[in-house]
RNA sequence: GUCCCCAUCGUCUAGCCAGGCCUAGGACUCCACCCUUUCAAGGUGGCGACACGGGUUCGAAUCCCGUUGGGGACACCA
């Protein structure tokens, strides 16, 4: 195992989110590539927010992605806690080392004196609106009995640069940063510092985060000079954008993990899928599995332009790795699926959704797949649309034929296998037809569409009764008007 | 508004760092044709992009500058 140390840190306030699991993503392959060490940290200092039930969300939606981690709040780890809030005791030692050292010192601001002073300088046409630095007359001297936040002291002049892991050089000029509070006046750390002290004595080596957080970077990287910690090397993946182009959030719909697991995306396929926002390994590649991605993964090849969520990409995906299934399980996923609609009760028989798995094919690509192509079977109502009746209209001849057919099938011995396939081809024959002159028809009587499944899938699945049902209705109906 | 990042088909992207091999390649979607006397699958083909303007150069998608556009950050949230 290497020195090289990568964290997931969310926050734990939902679910989720595609965004985080693919930061998580990256992280674990750039672990993995690397032989170095994958490391969960949970920063639930935002107490209102944070609840054990968006833990558990997150631990969940991790491993259904199979993103295993070498150290975290439930496995432990020689460089913990994991669990953000329980360091505070030594982040707020940090910071009291800093005020020691006159690195930061203690502000007596209201926010309400903030607020005031900041229209203020507003209004007077200023930009820059950071702290004024007012309290940093206190610098050095002991605490008043009045209630204050820590600052850390923040330089006036110079330039703030980091080689960024995925975009190159990366600069601030300091005098666009204020000298920010590091400890809130009820006591807790804010997010920038907790999150330097909590880097450092994980000893990360790769923070590989969203590049949301860009502005963010300077600050830590001015944390720990004053800390005189070594910084950890900053890489800012481009974030994932909404069909609309702004930054992906419930707004857009399905966004956690675990949506697409109840849409029915496969987590193979879902993993894949998100390996690819925002990096590829060549010009034509894009099936990759994870033990190929570990292999492949270099952050060279991370992008730079913020990608969307392509929603079409990934079913076509996930039809992909869902045709790589063993039928048991694509018929177990068919099953449930019916089974939460309560179609089950359509089927003729047990072996029903093995025969309609198959009769899909390919097709089978998301669960609601099941329904969208086999509507046929769950209502007795066939009512051709548009494209339908056109179609069976260029085959009067096919549907004269139909009430012969439905007889043929009738004094069928068995009606399985390859028997009603035979029947249909044979009486087309006889009549000097073509087969499609008694298929086109068949299908417009069967299903009411012109597309669909192979028709003698359809005679089965629907079983001789129907079948011929239909056949007979459709006919009479044809020769009524 | 200020700061930062980004800019190739509708979308995901390759190419850019080391300029010519790019009349810009692949994938998803859509369309057409072939195959199957049905439907998918498969095969073939098509539609479709270097944001704009200046430079540098014999030569620029590739390097530089500007403009425009988009995104992000501007908290005692994380």
């Amino acid at each position: 195992m290497s020195e090289l140390r990568v964290r997931f840190a969310p926050s734990p306030t939902g679910m989720l989110h595609v965004g985080g699991a693919r930061t998580a993503l990256f992280n674990w392959l750039h672990a993995r590539n690397r032989r170095g060490t994958f490391v969960l940290r949970i920063e639930d200092t935002d107490r209102a927010r944070s609840t054990e039930e968006s833990i558990q969300a997150i631990y969940e939606g991790m491993r259904w992605l199979g993103l295993d981690w070498d150290e975290g709040p439930d496995v432990g780890g020689p460089y913990g806690p994991y669990l953000q809030s329980e360091r505070r005791p030594e982040q707020i030692e940090a910071a009291q080392r800093l005020l020691e050292a006159a690195r930061a010192y203690r502000c007596y601001c209201t926010p309400e004196d903030l607020e005031r002073r900041r229209a203020a300088r507003l209004e007077g046409g200023e930009s820059q609106v950071g702290y004024d630095g007012t309290c940093r007359k206190e610098i050095g001297k002991p605490a008043r009995d009045e209630p204050f936040a820590i600052r850390l002291l923040a330089p006036d002049e110079g330039e703030i640069v980091w080689e960024d892991l995925c975009r190159g050089e990366i600069s601030f000029q300091a005098e666009t940063l204020e000298d920010f509070v590091i400890v809130r006046s009820d006591g807790s750390p804010t997010y920038n510092f907790a999150a330097v002290v909590d880097d450092a004595a994980m000893k990360i080596t790769d923070v590989l985060r969203g590049d949301d957080h860009i502005s963010n970077t300077p600050r830590q990287i001015l944390a720990y000079r004053a800390l005189e910690l070594p910084a950890p090397r900053f890489g800012h993946v481009p974030m994932i954008l909404g069909p609309d182009g702004t930054r992906l959030s419930k707004r857009h719909g399905a966004t956690s993990v675990t949506a697409y697991r109840e849409q029915g995306i496969l987590p193979d396929a879902l993993f894949n899928f998100l390996a690819l926002l925002g990096w590829a390994y060549d010009d034509s590649r894009e099936l990759f599995t994870r033990e190929e991605l570990i292999e492949v993964f270099t952050l060279e090849k991370l992008g730079k332009t913020p990608s969307t969520f392509n929603q079409e990409k990934l079913e076509w995906m996930n039809g992909v790795y869902m045709a790589a299934l063993p039928i048991e399980e694509k018929v177990a996923i068919a099953r449930a699926h019916l089974e939460s609609k309560d179609l089950l009760r359509h089927l003729p028989d047990e072996d029903a959704v093995r025969r309609l798995v198959e009769a899909l094919g390919e097709r089978f690509k998301m669960p609601h797949d099941v329904i969208d192509y086999a509507d046929f079977l769950f209502t007795d109502r066939i009512v051709p649309d548009e494209e339908g009746r056109q179609r069976a209209a260029q085959f009067p001849e096919g549907i004269a034929l139909l009430p012969e057919l439905a007889s043929r099938l009738e004094s069928l011995e068995r009606f399985e296998g390859e028997q009603a396939e035979e029947a249909l081809r044979g009486l087309a024959k006889e009549k000097g037809r073509k087969a499609g002159d008694l298929i086109h028809p068949s299908r417009i009587a069967l299903t009411g569409k012109k597309h669909g499944l192979s028709i003698f899938d359809v005679m089965l699945l629907l079983g001789r009764e129907r079948t011929i049902r239909r056949l007979r209705a459709f006919a009479s109906e044809a020769a009524g008007d």
